[in-house]
DNA sequence: CGCTTAACGCACTAACTAGTTACTTCTTTA
DNA sequence: TAAAGAAGTAACTAGTTAGTGCGTTAAGCG
């Protein structure tokens, strides 16, 4: 059928433009997929969200998990391009692990969508992120950032000897992630509201201390 | 329709055991939420590992969900039992410590639906948990043990004073859980395999450390 | 033994869901 | 300016899914 829409003079054209539509659907399924994890999503929700036709997520991103791919790898790539741009390697070592430690956990603070979004890559066994190279490479930096600023730290004689860097990683992710992304039940098992502007303050200050007492020489 | 089933020598009679089955859903029930979340896990599926018919799930949980809490609730009260037997009260402050820093370790490696089953009460807001008085009240007992090793610690002149037994239990459990619950985007991110038997060997040993170095005197 | 109660099972439904078909409409460029 | 191709839309399909109505069967008890 057709409509004569000449006729119609109060209807808005409809303004093309890819990338904005792309960009839209993203940023819709970030929130879906970060709220209901990847089974629990709606296609069609999201693609209300994204005030976008569902046939165009399929023809941008081909099925859910397609899109759910492109969402996860633009996570990744956005945290360690910030990472890069603390520029760690002109700090002195101990401020400049402080420094990572603090971003660590205002980062997750303020993108609590990429806690969500691990968690649930994880429970599919991580089978979206093998596939992505880039993710991969990016991170390599990170562990490299990481293991310059211990180098220059036992160099200094302020940091002990043999601290693998990895693990060093993992546990300044550790203390900020769990407590964040458990944060529902976490305040219900100690029975104190963790997301208190002071209980904040208080965790950020101890992970700080965590870390620096791990390191200490 | 009436089926004579007298004339059937061969059909074995159903036994009937309300408990058993009961006990055959929880554990399926638990394997499929760990596997695939409260919204991923199908009830039929559920039905079909459990060797029992799904209008007993209904019959005994009311729904999904009901059947979901069942299964948490559960969950945390076989850690927290297992944790009471650990019977650190009798042990000295340091040993006392390192017991519970590699219990919380060797706990969620062996039952890593826990895991899961926390990453999506937490996907949901903890809205299950917050109905089960019986799991704040034996958390208590969790932070009690850790404030009484602190105490004694502290006492004796091996720990530092001043540390918040909330804050040390959240970290002891951060740097497990965190490890575990990502192993396999973390297997990925730092090109190693994070589940080998040196692996996990390697990192016991480093939360130990990390744990003993931020109650050090 | 017969009766009541609780365990159990089949087959159904109403609502939902990922993905598709078959179009229309706008934009660019030869 | 016309044609081609890309952006966008509505309505549909085939398969799933949580939850139920109702009948059957075993076990305990007076």
């Amino acid at each position: 059928m057709m409509t004569d829409q000449t006729e119609k003079p109060g209807r808005k054209p409809r303004i093309r433009d890819a990338e904005a539509t792309k960009a839209r659907i993203l940023e819709a399924a970030k929130k879906e997929f970060a709220k209901n994890g990847l089974g629990g999503a709606r296609v069609d929700d999201i693609a209300e969200k994204a005030k976008a036709n569902k046939r165009m997520i399929y023809h941008y991103f081909e099925s859910k998990e397609g899109l759910f791919q492109t969402v996860l790898e633009e996570a990744y790539l956005d945290i360690r391009s910030a990472e890069q741009k603390l520029n760690l390697e002109d700090l002195d070592p101990t401020t400049a692990l402080e420094r990572l430690v603090r971003f660590t956990w205002e980062y997750y603070l303020r993108n609590p969508e990429f806690l969500t979004l691990v968690n649930s890559e994880n429970l599919h066994r991580a089978k979206h992120l093998k596939k992505s190279e880039i993710v991969k490479s990016s991170s390599r930096k990170l562990v490299g950032m990481v293991s310059d600023i211990l180098e220059r730290g036992v160099k200094a004689g302020v940091f002990r000897h043999g601290i693998d860097p990895v693990q060093l990683n993992i546990t300044i992710a550790a203390v900020g992630y769990y407590y964040l992304t458990n944060r529902f039940t976490g305040s219900i098992i100690y029975e104190r509201d963790l997301m208190a502007k002071e209980a904040l303050e208080e965790r950020i200050r101890f992970n700080i201390e965590t870390i620096m007492h791990l390191v200490a020489a």
